[in-house]
DNA sequence: CGCCAGGTGCTGA
DNA sequence: TCAGCACATGGC
């Protein structure tokens, strides 16, 4: 068991944004003499099956993999980043003070970039239980199985593995018309002509455009591939829930994603990544005026 | 049943 | 540059 010390952390909130698509929750429950059993969530990261739960300020992991570390954890929730002084840095009007009141604790979570990647390509014009469903069918298909106490999850497969799959066969798991996109991604990848990792310490700028010489990523996969799997914090993901929050800020006016991008950055700073998602969350669940 | 979904690529003005 | 359209599928 792995305990790290989260201040300023909702695990609930940071899993449940919509950020991430592949953690199972388990809602608290009465045990068999009336005790409670708090909510956890299980989940595949680093290649281990890890089952997560959270007391006061104390992230708890319950893993088998002894290659699991806290260090890893500390990284994957991006529990090092000074939240308050983020928080401080964005909460510049009503709009995005409201969704901090309600989500404090929220995290931008440092995802694998490319299982990162690939679940964003799956996730155009679509709606977030499909997408989890599309993840989880090619990761039991195609991925490497991995267990804890009756959680049986699997790892999200390689590149070079989704390189070779044929795009009929990604067609079958639901994939729809995202499979040839994904299967060509996952070709370029292979081929080492997308070097993610290196893209996390590159400008945003050059990021984004290589990014979107993908298949089937646009201006806001890329976005969202930046933001949740490189750490560009500035980058700003733009859905159709995001059209609506960012009325608040044009009214009538017509603008291009390219407007509300330079818009957001100048608006909540070098975070802007941190209030989109705080956004987000907000518009989906919490039915601001 | 019809509408909607963390959009993208292509086409034609 | 930009509106208009097709694209697969299942949740609700």
């Amino acid at each position: 068991m792995l305990t790290v010390q989260a201040p300023d952390f909702s695990l609930q909130h940071t899993l449940e944004c919509g950020q991430a698509f592949r953690w199972r929750k388990h809602p608290a429950a009465p045990g068999p003499s009336g005790e409670p059993i708090p909510v956890w969530y299980d989940g595949v990261i680093f290649g281990c099956a890890v089952r997560m739960r959270q007391e006061g300020e104390t992230l708890i992991a319950q893993t088998l993999d002894p290659s699991l570390t806290a260090a890893h954890l500390r990284h994957y929730f991006a529990l090092d980043l000074d939240l308050a002084r983020v928080l401080a840095s964005i909460d510049v009007d009503a709009q995005i003070r409201g969704a901090i009141a309600q989500f404090r604790g929220l995290r931008v979570l440092r995802q694998d970039p490319w299982e990162c990647l690939a679940s964003f390509i799956c996730s155009s014009y679509n709606n977030i239980k499909r997408i989890e469903g599309m993840i989880e069918r090619v990761s039991q298909a195609y991925g490497t199985s991995v267990s804890f106490n009756g959680f049986r999850g699997c790892t999200f497969p390689s590149p070079e593995t989704l390189a070779a799959v044929p795009e009929r066969h990604l067609r079958e798991l639901g994939l729809g018309f995202r499979a040839p996109y994904l299967r060509a991604t996952a070709r370029l990848v292979a081929a080492g002509r997308l070097p993610l990792e290196q893209l996390k310490t590159t400008s945003y700028d050059v990021a984004r455009a290589s990014l979107m010489r993908c298949d089937g990523v646009g201006e806001k996969v890329a976005a969202c591939v930046a933001l949740f799997g490189l750490s560009h914090y500035e980058a700003f993901p733009v859905d159709l829930w995001m059209e609506r929050a960012m009325r608040y800020y044009f009214r009538r006016r017509r603008v291009t994603a390219a407007k509300v991008q330079e818009f957001a950055r100048e608006h909540f700073g070098a975070y802007a990544g941190y209030a989109q998602q705080y956004l987000y969350h907000y518009v989906r669940t919490a039915r601001p005026g």
